[in-house]
DNA sequence: CGTGGTTTACATTAG
DNA sequence: GTAAACCACG
């Protein structure tokens, strides 16, 4: 396919700055992977030369293989990654200069929780006042700003300056424990960039380009990276769309965009609105949609594409139903000549996947999930990795109080607070202090011998783990230490699910492939761990549906698409509804969500859902309001007439409606108003008392309600007959 | 003192 | 629904 003039444009810019505003489907990653092309072939840059930033691995690994591709050649060495990964890479060529020990090991955010929870506890504060994970996203928010400690204000008041305390003690206990969290592998690499000239130097001579793409998700520290690296000399290309800003919450700043203009000037700007990836219909309801936002750089997106078949809604009962529905279509998609793989289910939080892999397993159909529980995560593959870590790396404390005494070995609380006391006394690590502890007689019997034996136990790994394989340490570990025994006698299907993650873990290391000669392959297999979610594990080229959140659909395309549970109070988020600035980011994501169609889009809610552990009544998302009435078509399954009551979801507010549904207004005047009642109206009845109205079933005087008494029974009743009298 | 069973608090999005 | 916190027991 040919370049458009934009694109083509971009791609053969001369000499200066770019900036591509570049809309969802516009060919942003074409243009970025023939724009490194160009530069490669027409300008004879080496490869060396480029440095690609993006910010998902599966984004970074795609650009890859379609450069390779386009230029037949392996770029095995060339700079592609996520910010994370490269700053990563930086600093384990330069870990000297960046004042860290050859051995760190990165700490994830739940590692980081542990840690700091622990550092509360020590400091003797109220953990309900300081909650470890609050704390932590404190630490996080000062580091995307490329704040330390000794850079914030203290004598404000006691709470702030707890924190700025909590983190100076979180900092002191990384480097004693040779960790760096994800925060700080941009920091420490900004610093140590800026520190040390001749590195500086070294990388500004380096790189000729420097290409980013999702430049709107860029934060603060990232943009002072560019900067720093980009000099005077060095031309930047950055790629972005602030209609797909969805990481404020991590510190991304969509200002970085506008003052990319002036701080990078000369910029040619180049806009890309022409989408070649969804039908008419799909881009009208995007831009319907995102039009609600304010403060946009302006954009319209268009296509020469037909208009395509309208997007259809479908009103679920509750999640089981809505999932039985997304798989009965996803089956019949494959009936008509589909394939699985062109459909993805994309949903607002991962705790929605559950309900859906549950319908797809019954179904048969065969599905991938991204993200979620990443495997990585999983508690007994994590107490394995920590197993790895502290044969690594004898200094990670976080390590060592997580498996100490799993599976149990005899040394309980009170052993581990004598070796924190020495610990603290001495001013050394964990297993130091244990070390101590098992050559003096502060110990018990017991406990000593356990502490001994767990001492020899990683010892004995260790000195083993020289001469063998990853995969063979690795079944050595879950072996020895009793994990596996000790994760499959855990009761019902849960013992087995662990005990095939182990073994996963075992092949895992048997697939991987080492970066380099130089470090351990132990070490790269961690840290590969910690940046890597492990979304590698099942077959890539097995065609199976895709079920992943909004967050991580950014900048994938499907067919057919299924954007679940849109709900007010789920999507958008509840967490998000107090701010406007939230609120705008959740439409942000909507945009996201809706673009990633392109033929088919089915937007489904549920009317009563499950949500951590409690039945919850939601109405139709604003942002499927928002959408014009002549781009949706409801579905109604022929078999049941389920819901003459959508004044319930439909009707309840409608305050901030931009567009009102004409069909939804029908409803509102209909049955609703007669009754007065909806799903979640409390109602008396006579002689079963009090209850929740959940469903209703049918229409005319055959309609029925369903009701859950507050006995806990369920009943359904015919309206005509049960004298509900509606309370409240 | 350590262990196992039981209760209770707590829940986005991600590298 | 999960994992930390709690409590009674050996």
């Amino acid at each position: 396919m040919q370049l458009n003039s934009p694109q083509y444009q971009a791609v053969t810019a001369p000499e200066s700055n770019l900036l591509v505003i570049a809309g969802a489907g516009s060919g942003k990653t074409r243009v970025l992977v023939e724009r490194m092309a160009y530069l490669m072939r027409d300008q004879g840059l080496s490869p060396h030369a480029l440095m690609a930033v993006t910010f998902t691995n599966k984004a970074a690994r795609e650009m890859r293989e379609r450069l390779e591709e386009t230029l037949g050649r392996s770029l095995h060495a060339m700079w592609v990654g996520t910010f994370h990964g490269l700053a990563h890479r930086f600093l384990r060529s330069h870990w000297r200069d960046a004042g860290l020990i050859e051995q760190f090991l990165i700490l994830d955010s739940d590692d980081q929780q542990r840690m700091m929870k622990r550092i509360i506890a020590d400091l003797q504060l109220d953990d309900a006042k300081f909650k470890p994970r609050a704390v932590a996203g404190f630490v996080n928010g000062c580091k995307d700003e490329g704040q330390r400690p000794h850079h914030l204000q203290t004598g404000r008041d006691y709470y702030n300056d707890t924190l700025i305390r909590l983190y100076a003690e979180y900092e002191a206990r990384c480097n004693a424990q040779n960790l760096v969290d994800f925060g700080e592998l941009l920091l420490r690499t900004f610093e140590t960039l800026k520190n040390k000239s001749e590195l500086l130097r070294h990388y500004k001579d380096r790189f000729s380009y420097l290409l980013i793409d999702e430049f709107q998700d860029t934060n603060t520290i990232q943009y002072a990276w560019i900067r720093l690296l980009a000099g005077t000399k060095t031309r930047v290309m950055a790629v972005g769309d602030d209609d797909q800003s969805i990481y404020a919450w991590r510190g991304a700043r969509i200002e970085n965009i506008h003052r990319y203009e002036s701080d990078f000037a000369p910029v040619t700007t180049i806009r890309l609105e022409q989408n070649y990836r969804s039908t008419d219909v799909i881009l009208k309801a995007a831009n319907a949609v995102i039009a609600n936002n304010t403060g946009r750089l302006g954009k319209e997106l268009w296509t020469e594409q037909s208009e395509g078949t309208p997007i259809q809604l479908y009103a679920a009962f509750n999640e089981q139903d809505e999932a039985r529905f997304v798989a009965n279509r996803m089956s019949q998609h494959v009936d008509h000549g589909g394939l699985y793989g062109e459909q993805a289910i994309l949903y607002r939080s991962n705790a929605q996947s559950r309900v859906l892999e549950d319908a797809l397993l019954r179904a048969g159909i065969p599905y991938r999930i991204y993200g979620g529980q990443r495997f990585y995560e999983r508690l007994e593959i994590k107490n394995a990795l920590m197993y790895l870590r502290l044969i690594q790396n004898r200094f990670d404390d976080t390590a060592f109080e997580r498996i100490i005494n799993v599976p149990p070995r005899g040394i309980g609380e009170r052993t581990v607070e004598q070796m924190r006391q020495t610990a603290r006394d001495e001013g050394k690590g964990l297993w130091d202090s244990a070390l101590q502890l098992t050559r003096g007689d502060g110990l018990s019997g017991r406990a000593k011998t356990a502490v001994v034996a767990f001492v020899d136990l990683i010892n004995d790994l260790d000195r083993k783990a020289t001469d063998l394989e990853l995969s063979d340490l690795a079944r050595d570990v879950i072996d020895a230490t009793g994990l596996l025994a000790y994760h499959g006698s855990e009761k019902g299907e849960r013992g087995q699910a662990r005990v095939d993650n182990l073994n996963e873990l075992v092949s895992a290391c048997r697939a991987f492939e080492p970066e380099d000669e130089e470090s351990s392959v132990l070490l790269q297999f961690l840290s590969q761990a910690s940046l890597d979610a492990g979304e590698t594990q099942a077959d890539p080229d097995a065609d199976a549906v895709q079920l992943m959140t909004l967050h991580s659909a950014k900048g994938l395309e499907f067919p057919q698409v299924f954007l679940v549970g849109a709900e007010e109070e789920l999507f958008p988020h509840v967490m998000s509804l107090d701010s406007a600035g939230g609120l705008e980011e959740e439409r942000r994501l909507a945009y996201v969500g809706i673009t990633r169609a392109m033929q088919h889009l089915i937007v489904t809610y549920a009317e009563t859902r499950r949500l951590n552990g409690r039945d919850h009544f939601g109405l139709l998302s604003r942002f499927i309001r928002e959408i014009p009435a002549d781009c949706i078509e409801e579905v109604r399954l022929e078999s049941q007439i389920s819901r003459p009551f959508v004044s319930s979801s439909f009707g309840a507010r409608p305050v901030d409606r931009p567009h009102r549904h004409p069909r939804f207004q029908d409803y509102d005047d209909g049955f609703g108003e007669q009754t007065g009642l909806g799903i979640g109206s409390r109602v008396d009845h006579g002689l079963f008392g009090e209850g929740t109205v959940l469903a209703f079933e049918g229409s005319g005087p055959q309609m029925k309600v369903q009701v859950r008494f507050d006995d806990g029974s369920k009943k359904w009743l015919v309206l005509q007959y049960a004298k509900l009298v509606p309370l409240g």
